[in-house]
DNA sequence: CGCCGAGTTGAACTGAATCAAGAAACGTGG
DNA sequence: CCACGTTTCTTGATTCAGTTCAACTCGGCG
């Protein structure tokens, strides 16, 4: 899948509906390799992008600590999103976990569809709530989860976050230390 | 300030321009009471509400508990945002602070709104946009801060939250116990 | 074979929760 | 305008979840 037909099938909602209509800017693609730094602190990011394949995290930092906010999984949005919309330098590093394929557009052409395309506005509306409700679940979880029903809950709904994911990586998305969510893990099985 | 005029100024960028034009969609008007509840655990949310005059919160249940999500000032808006858009019961409780005065709309003539017309789905997107940056500073806050820190900037970044939100509110806000928010001002004073 | 990153385990420590009680401020009716 | 009840805020003692720092295990890889 790519960006139009992410459009097509999620934005519009008509699956293997034309895909004319929906190339709204231009995309490009390209590849990193595994532990590759795809967006820096302290940048002004112009670009968004779309996961084809592999996985990626985006952490911030704190005394030199990374704090993971999100592991992005394939034909979803990566992308230094506060920096992006109000293009302020960057809090947010996004890196790639694995060997990664990502499309992506300039904000510039982004803009420019917003002008005239009732369809670009839709697919940026349709990306911001999506992520906006995943924040909002986020902070349910920080205020009512301890790490542990954290951790049990993470297993039920992002199996595939568990899975693929070192353990050390999903202590720092639950907000603990390795070695909590090392102990956790012994007191649960 | 009512919708049409955050349109013009904030959606739009032009203060003072024709209101006419954005116009987009009916609005209503109502007034609620100190501690009146305006949407419900479990509701299916069909309206959306910005907020004229007064103070309001929007919490969150757990073991009948509750969590403030958010305190809402004049001219923002409130929702139980998830319900809104994916049309699931909620599991925000909106209450009035004090009297509010409110201005309201339907998800039906929005949704109508975004089919023909730029303007509404650029407001529908700016809208989102500026709650999904909160929410991204709200994850970075819970990630990063103490609760002596979240407090000292809540201070520093939210004053009129401080000054006009009893404690025990606040703590609930921050995530913590109104006890230990009270021993936190205790020691920083 | 030896190294290195990932994961675990232990012991001491700390920030915040909990439970209980009391003080201060507030507003509402008499 | 005072009295009373209610809500808001504070303080104390104890418990607990999670941190910190250190050491050790295990598996993969050059």
């Amino acid at each position: 899948m790519g960006i139009y037909q992410y459009i097509n099938e999620k934005v519009l909602g008509n699956a293997g509906g034309d895909l004319e209509e929906v190339q709204i800017f231009p995309t490009y693609r390209m590849k990193v390799k595994k532990n590759e730094v795809v967006t820096r602190f302290g940048q002004i990011e112009d670009k968004a992008y779309f996961l084809i394949s592999g996985i990626m995290e985006s952490a911030i930092e704190k005394d030199g600590e990374l704090k993971i906010i999100s592991f992005t999984f394939p034909n979803n949005f990566v992308c230094s999103y506060t920096s992006f919309l109000l293009q302020t330098p960057s809090e947010i590093q996004s890196k790639a976990i694995t060997d990664c394929e990502i499309e992506y557009f300039f904000k510039e052409d982004l803009e420019q569809a917003y002008k005239t395309s009732i369809v670009a506005n839709q697919f940026g509306r349709y990306v911001i709530e999506q992520l906006f409700i995943s924040k909002l679940k986020r902070e349910n979880d920080f205020l009512t989860k301890t790490a542990k029903e954290a951790y049990q809950d993470l297993i039920k709904e992002r199996p595939e976050i568990v899975q693929e994911i070192p353990l050390n990586k999903i202590a720092k998305y639950l907000g603990i230390q390795p070695e909590s969510l090392s102990r956790i893990r012994a007191e649960i099985s």
